[in-house]
DNA sequence: TAGGTATTCTATAGAGCTATTGATAGCTAG
DNA sequence: CTAGCTATCAATAGCTCTATAGAATACCTA
């Protein structure tokens, strides 16, 4: 995978994201393994050549979309931003990926729960991951006086991040509201629900 | 139905119940016809005495948990509450109802879309229904000042929606955090946020 | 208590779907 | 040119599930 990717590496690659389109569009179970052969113009059985199973390539989608969100998520802790520029990149950064990889984000958010408990390990782990680095800046910000103390960080991460995946079951839809506009709000009205003053 | 609930309709609303139970914890499409009978003590055949086909049973259990919201909302909004009091409510209610009622919230919210459109439509009328109840009352509140100008309403409905629809993906985890301080802590964080001054 | 209605049962057709298997065409390196 | 490897195909076993139909039982009312 680090040298060159094989002709191999590509189509799989492809294979993912072919079941990511589909998973997004109809849910996991809504699913058929026929609309994803079909993406990427192959027969329905060929697909086994890449998967072992239909919820094997769910998992692939699942741990794509998380270990994405995770691996961005740090890179931007990395930067020491103060807390409202960072919450104010995280959304503008959560709320393009839904343009560019809208499919990972509403796979993982609706059907990461249709993988078996025994199986979701990986998965399970990169969100602890997510949640444990959120917590942290804002259990920072907090002991820097930037956070109102009364407020408990863990629910200010369930905030946040509840307001940022609600927006997956919506923005699809015809509506008049530009995401740049949804996401300046959405960062205006978080910072001054939980900044001090 | 407006006078004696003859045994059909008890039975009508317990098989209503039990396909909301089983969508809840299954998803629409990993539950099969068979647990719902089971849980009400029947074989999976005579459920079709009382459902013309799964799909009208999702179909009746969304219908219900979208007509709760409303006419509670409805009824939150006669009040005539202040702002921070309505939302306070309001907010109170939907986490009292995802003990109450969790199973149609959450069928509500994870599988609605798999109803086919044209047979959405009374399901819609509802959310719009909802929506616009909600508009309107941030609307005036900006009238009287209250809330911040720049915010747009269409906005804040959204953000408050979707915070309180994400709460129904996890708090059924063994968590720490009880119903009571979040709901207390999202009011806060998002009348801080809304609200001017 | 008989007759009729309401409710549930048994049995199954038939559709849709995943995963397997053995064959096959194309490509690559010697 | 050929042997071996890679990627795909065709065909299908076998499972799961919904929905139907006709028989059976429970229930109620006169």
């Amino acid at each position: 995978m680090a040298g060159k990717p094989s002709k191999y590496d590509k189509r799989y690659l492809a294979a993912v994201d072919a079941a990511a389109a589909v998973f997004a569009e109809k849910g996991y179970h809504g699913a058929n393994t026929v609309d994803i052969a079909n993406l990427l113009d192959i027969k329905q059985g060929s697909l086994y050549y890449y998967f072992r199973s239909k919820e094997e390539a769910l998992e692939a989608v699942c741990l794509q979309g998380i270990t994405w969100q995770v691996s961005n998520l740090q890179e931007l802790l990395d930067q020491q931003l103060p807390l409202a520029r960072a919450i104010a990149e995280l959304l503008r950064y959560n709320f393009q990926s839904l343009t560019d990889r809208a499919d990972y984000m509403i796979v993982f958010n609706d059907d990461r729960q249709a993988i078996p408990l025994e199986r979701r390990g990986r998965i399970r782990e990169q969100s602890v991951a997510y949640h444990g680095l959120l917590e942290q800046l804002f259990t920072e910000a907090q002991a820097k006086g930037d956070v109102r103390e009364e407020l408990d960080p863990r629910i200010l991460v369930r905030a946040l991040t509840g307001l940022i995946s609600s927006v997956f079951s919506w923005y699809h839809q015809k509506n008049e509201l530009d995401m740049e506009k949804i996401s300046e709000q959405y960062c205006q009205v978080f910072l001054a629900g939980c900044l001090k003053s």
